[in-house]
DNA sequence: TTAGGGTTAG
């Protein structure tokens, strides 16, 4: 028996009995697991010692009871949740303590809503106890606005909490949260004495802004770092767009002997992805099995990612496979994957498979279901896919999702309808919308349609260089001279320039990157002459209409034969014995897309190329998007 | 009590 019956607290020894049995039951309550079920056990011997009036022990009560993400959150048996118990035992203690309230309001801050906030009143409005730091810093956590910070801060002031080290850290990561770099400036500047929890929290400041100097130049002045502030600067770094700068700062963590853990391998993982550079993709996955495997489905959903988008799809699908608990992410992350591989129908069954499981798909899930069927010219099934959102999960189509539609419409030549279906949506339609319309204008040659979108487009994005570009394109393909020439005019008033092409490609000795007109060395080009003549052979003819310039016929050809994707083709020939990957940052022209069919003939290679939008996979003579792209 | 993480269209 757990305890000796009730009788043997009434000795003359009573309190030294009550000391020992609150002992006892607070190991008990280490030890338990969590969760509704288990916290109610225990309570029963609670009550049953007479230790209900303990503000220790229920505090600790309610912290089991409370536990987040545990299935016993809901107990079938009353209909009650956690949180309907965790009110009701706090309602039975006639004297709760600052530490049992904040306890309760912690857990309301950590589920949202205003439960935190009435509570708070509640407690303020009595005036005793009075709050404890801790009460604020739950308090900060239920915020989800600069205002409702502002408002709580202005108590912490009052009642002397302003230069709390843990109060000022969370009121910090709260304007984080809220996206008000400078008012978490302020705080961490007007704190008399920080931690590494402040300069980190500062540091994530910077990142989520986009100021990675800001970011680093912290992180280089903390003269104690620690895992936690490394991986904060390294996803910074891979959250803007910066893969190199992630990995180089993952090797100097290495290299210094910081302990590393699944976020920074996140982190990592997320950075090759960018880069797509498959050999390096390996190396990290056999890390994060060095370090017990990817055991959370985070580390996991972001493998399968990282994977699709070095060009392996047959890796990415087996990291999914061998995962055993998936979620909406991976789920989510392996259609997506298929999607831009231009697999609709693997995409369509997955999804159908993920249909017959207890997870629902989310908004995100239907972003990459919509992209595959677009990829892949599956109208029909898209179309139904978009109503099933709608009707079966009831998910407002967000305007990704109008893009995603206006380009499957789109692209399948059915341009009227993709106009009508952009004109009568309920949501404001954004760049990606507008830009949906102009691509598919431009594949299907209809440039009176292609004006109507940029004139849209502009407005919504002045300065998307892209559009200017992709208008320019398609004027020039109308052969349209003069309006080739008015929007390159707009583009310089704009003080726009063109992006440079460039392309990277896996070498025996690392990765080699190449611009778009670069000066070659003689080797490629003697090789990239080669090339060309073997194709021209086997009837490669180079499609001038892709240079938007008005130039000759013969600057035209020269101008294609500096694509970065070409040169980096040549340069895989002469360096790689087998599969040529090459990822670009802006979308492949026609003309590369042609020579790439025909040298993976004339050459006898598999080339796989990624370039800002979707994988293409040559080989033989043909390319996996089957001309649809 | 307080800081770092995964899937998104053109």
């Amino acid at each position: 028996m757990l305890h000796p019956p009730l009788s043997s607290n009434i000795t003359t020894n009573g309190a030294y009995t009550a000391a020992v049995e609150e002992q006892q039951l607070l190991r008990l309550l280490d030890g338990c697991t969590g969760g509704i079920r288990p916290a109610k056990r225990i309570h029963a011997h609670i009550i049953i010692r007479g230790l209900a009036q303990s503000n220790f022990l229920i505090a600790k009560l309610l912290r089991k009871a409370t536990t987040i993400h545990r299935p016993e959150d809901y107990d079938t048996t009353t209909s009650s949740t956690s949180m309907d118990y965790s009110q009701l035992v706090f309602e039975q203690v006639s004297r709760p303590n600052a530490f049992l309230w904040t306890t309760l309001i912690r857990a309301y801050a950590l589920r949202g809503g205003p439960e935190a906030f009435l509570l708070y009143n509640r407690m303020a409005a009595l005036g005793t106890p009075r709050p404890i730091s801790f009460t604020f810093s739950a308090l900060f956590k239920a915020c989800s606005a600069s205002q409702q910070g502002k408002d709580i801060q202005a108590h912490t002031l009052k009642l002397g909490f302003d230069s709390d080290l843990y109060v000022q850290n969370t009121l910090i990561d709260l304007y984080v949260r809220c996206g008000c770099v400078n008012d978490a400036r302020r705080v961490f500047d007007t704190m008399p004495t920080r931690d590494i929890i402040s300069w980190t929290a500062m540091i994530v400041a910077y990142a989520k802004g986009g100021d990675m100097e800001a970011a680093r130049c912290l992180f280089d002045s903390l003269p104690h770092k620690d895992m936690v502030s490394w991986t904060a600067m390294l996803s910074g770094y891979a959250q803007n767009a910066k893969p190199q700068e992630a990995l180089q700062l993952f090797e100097e963590m290495k290299a210094a002997g910081v302990p590393i853990d699944e976020v920074t391998l996140v982190g990592a993982i997320n950075a090759c992805a960018q880069l797509g550079v498959l050999h390096l993709a390996r190396q990290i996955h056999s890390l994060v099995m060095d370090y017990g495997g990817p055991e959370s489905v985070v580390v996991g959903s972001a493998l399968i990612d990282m994977y699709a988008k070095c060009g392996s799809l047959k890796e990415a699908y087996q990291v999914f496979e061998k995962m055993t608990v998936k979620n909406v992410f991976s789920y989510s992350a392996m259609i997506g994957s298929f999607a831009m591989h231009g697999h609709g129908r693997a995409a369509l069954r997955l999804f159908s498979q993920m249909q017959a499981t207890d997870i629902p798909p989310n908004s995100v899930t239907f972003i990459g279901v919509l992209a595959a069927c677009s990829h892949t010219g599956l109208v029909e099934e898209g179309v139904q896919c978009f109503a099933t959102m709608q009707d079966e999960y009831r998910i407002s189509p967000s305007a990704d999702h109008y893009a995603c539609m206006v380009d499957l419409l789109g692209r399948a030549g059915r341009l009227e309808e993709a106009h009508e279906l952009l004109k009568t949506m309920p949501i404001k339609p954004h760049a990606g919308v507008w830009g949906a319309l102009l691509g598919a204008c431009r594949i299907h040659g209809n440039a009176n349609l292609a004006e109507v979108a940029a004139k849209h487009l502009f407005e919504v994005e002045p300065d998307g260089i892209g559009n200017y570009v992709l208008l320019s394109n398609i004027y020039a393909a109308a052969k349209r001279w003069d309006d080739v020439r008015r929007v390159r005019k707009e583009m310089r008033g704009r003080g726009l320039r063109k992006n440079p092409g460039c392309s990277w490609v896996e070498g025996k000795e690392g990765v080699q990157k190449f611009f778009a007109g670069d000066v070659l060395s003689e080797e490629i080009e003697t090789a990239l002459e080669e090339l060309l003549e073997k194709a021209s052979a086997a009837g490669y003819v180079p499609k001038l209409d892709c240079v938007v310039y008005d130039v000759s016929d013969g600057e035209k050809e020269q101008v294609l034969k500096r694509h970065s994707e070409k040169v980096a083709l040549a340069f895989g020939l002469l360096t790689m014995e087998s599969r040529i990957r090459i990822v670009k940052n802006l979308r492949m022209c026609d003309d590369c897309h042609l020579l790439m069919c025909v040298a993976s003939r004339v050459a006898e290679r598999e080339i796989v190329v990624r370039d800002n939008m979707r994988f293409h996979h040559f080989k033989q003579g043909a390319c996996s998007c089957g001309e649809f792209w």
